[in-house]
DNA sequence: ACCTGAACACCGTTCAAGT
DNA sequence: ACCTGAACACCGTTCAAGT
């Protein structure tokens, strides 16, 4: 028998981690406020100390997650020498990510019914989208991507790769289509549709 | 005060109307069974001689929402001359049925704990992105798209599709990046980022 | 066949009170 | 500053009973 702890300011943290953890195992529907602080061995009010609300706690969540996301997807920029290797990067970082954290992705982009109160997601979403459109730029300098305003190409790539991931996420593209469609992706996303 | 009707076979209608309303006006956060059952003049327990839990009117509501796509995407087919044309009015399509049942969308593409229980469901969006492949197919067969596996086109052009409309529907493009994009992201499905 | 009413075990949120 | 305990108004689900 554990005598009560106090969280000693790590309760936070601690419903995070228990939060997401929780999400992957048992899915969103699960969450719940008073059971994790059942589990964490607090009453059922603390958590309110620290998250305002349950919506509070989950955009906490998905900012974490976009995080993460950022940092593998700027980790997967280095490697590559042409552009289409370097955008081969990038698909494969955001598809393992997406893979490894379907839940927590899917919460990432959920339509919040509050507008204002998510202001700060759709700021990270960008964030990452102007990655995509970093990417294009350069390309764009190297001569390996057409002329043109850069957005009008680093914005429906950005879509592109976010398509593929959601698929791979709900299951409408099954693990091994997704393995088996990144290179017909990737030469899409440089060719497009059009002949030579 | 008016006698209590008996639903006469119609409660089950009646719940998904009632449902899609509440979704589009209070979010999927404001949906419980009891408030709808309340609303329809029914007591709490009624509803679950139609649907066995909140997740199977869920999935009802969602599996209505791919039959409408259906239809929306399939009639804007007819149109267009050229190949472009026609993407273009099928991405015209899916982004407006968007814009203008975004809650719906993202209910009709999270993700389900339970993967046996969603099978219906990812049938309906692979239907919807079998409409795609047999675009990309009628432009190969006219010379407008580029040879080689059909799937290895068709999915990535849905990809597209569907990344564009659900970063519209999570305001991570605002309704006029949405509209002042279309066309760049039409051009980026025909032509892709390589240079000409 | 379809619905009611009561019951059960949960929720999220708030707030005085404790340490 | 941080947490507890009780209270309130809700849930989803089940099941005997009614029509």
């Amino acid at each position: 028998m554990q005598t009560r702890r106090y969280h000693h300011g790590d309760l936070r943290a601690a419903l995070l981690t228990r939060a997401e953890r929780t999400l992957r195992e048992k899915g969103p529907g699960a969450l719940s406020l008073r059971e994790l602080a059942r589990d964490l061995g607090v009453s059922h009010a603390a958590p309110s100390r620290h998250f305002k609300d349950k919506q509070a706690l989950l955009d906490a969540l998905a900012l974490a997650g976009f995080e993460r996301l950022d940092e593998a997807l700027a980790g997967s920029r280095a490697a590559g020498e042409t552009f289409a290797d370097r955008l081969g990067g990038l698909v494969r970082a955001y598809v393992d990510f997406a893979l490894a954290n379907a839940e927590l992705l899917d919460l990432m982009y959920t339509v919040k019914h509050d507008p204002a109160a998510s202001e700060e997601l759709i700021t990270a979403a960008q964030r990452l989208g102007a990655m995509a459109v970093e990417l294009v730029a350069e390309g764009q300098r190297s001569g390996e991507v057409r002329e043109g305003p850069v957005d009008d190409i680093g914005m429906p790539v950005f879509t592109t790769l976010h398509g593929f991931a959601s698929f791979a996420v709900s299951s409408v593209l099954s693990a091994e289509e997704v393995e088996s469609g990144l290179d017909a992706v990737i030469a899409y996303m440089v060719r497009g549709c059009a002949p030579s």
